[in-house]
DNA sequence: CTAATATCATACTGAATGGTATGATTGTCA
DNA sequence: TGACAATCATACCATTCAGTATGATATTAG
């Protein structure tokens, strides 16, 4: 096996091991000893690739950062299209990886300060960019950007009862009543433009 | 001083110590060290009294658990019985006490399991009765506790970027103008009954 | 094949931390 | 006053854990 390659499967093991155990179990009770049984690797190999473990933990979530791209809305009914947004958004944060990314975020924000920001700054404000747009062209009001965060958060209120352990996550047939119900709710306080 | 006030006296600094280094550090980043100092305490004194910090932590959260009274809606205008409401709901989850716990509550619930049941089966559960009853009383829909569920996330949509360090705690004008804005919308998508 | 390099296996260091032990000091109650 | 209990001060124990050291073994490149 060529050496880019060793490389970048060893690599790949120990990021893969770290993310996992970073996401299930948070950085605190994540040991390098823990990451390197994970990953079957030595901790001194580890220490090769990253000199340090808050080093480590950054590359996780560098590597788990959701790419910023914005979501394509079409031209057909309303409705569908709002629909359809978030079917996608709620299947998408409703994931174990995103709960674990957003528990792990919270908790750690305090200590590394920066993190929300390099979060945030990179998928959720392009995908509320073209949320936002795409109310303010086909909805009347004056606060699109703010409808949009609102309309997010309809949509993903059981998110808080799931990391409290409260509720499960919820299958794709659930996932579906409660767009159209939301969407429903919120188009009929809005009126097309 | 009579032994039952001394008791309670120190039983209090020791508690109002780790509330506040729970609350602002994490239970992880929280060592008995720390809550003796804090406290002016000697860590003996604190074993005393409790077991162990996992015992600790409990007393806490047992003593920052809120009361679970409802909210006493009156018989005026709809709408300004679901503001008065917003308000006061907003205005008591976006306390640096109530952030503080739901963050640690998030955090340690993957390990303390039973955590989130214990907190909402007590304050929000009353709260939550008392809005569906009241939105099933006044408002046309067939899903009341749905609907109330709803409504409080629209007024906590915040709540997440202030845990990231992105927004800072809003001051009273604005959740006046949020509250008044989110109970418009709300509204709007439902008919009277 | 040989030299260089990556990985392994294992043990170690030093700091933090939960919890304990002990003897001195202080306050309370009879 | 005298006995008893709480608190203090300080040191200690055992464990966990980040990070290092070292010598052996595999793997790759030339």
């Amino acid at each position: 096996m060529k050496a880019l390659q060793r490389y970048e499967k060893n690599l790949g093991k120990m990021l893969d091991a770290a993310k996992f155990l970073f996401l299930s179990e948070g950085y605190q009770n994540t040991s390098m000893d823990k990451v390197a049984a994970k990953a079957k690797v030595t901790k001194q190999t580890i220490y090769r690739y990253f000199p340090s473990k808050a080093e480590l933990f950054k590359a996780v979530l560098m590597r788990l950062s959701p790419k910023g791209r914005d979501y394509g809305f079409g031209d057909g009914d309303v409705r569908e299209e709002l629909e359809a947004f978030a079917r996608s958004f709620v299947a998408l944060h409703l994931t174990e990886e995103r709960l674990g990314l957003f528990r792990l975020i919270i908790s750690e924000s305090p200590k590394v300060r920066e993190l929300g920001k390099t979060f945030f700054e990179a998928a959720p404000s392009a995908r509320k960019k073209s949320l936002s747009k795409y109310i303010s062209e086909t909805l009347k009001t004056n606060a699109p950007d703010k409808d949009a965060d609102i309309f997010s958060a309809m949509l993903l209120y059981v998110r808080n009862s799931i990391l409290m352990g409260i509720s499960p996550i919820p299958d794709t047939h659930w996932i579906e009543a409660h767009c159209s119900y939301v969407t429903a709710l919120f188009l009929s306080g809005r009126q097309l433009r």
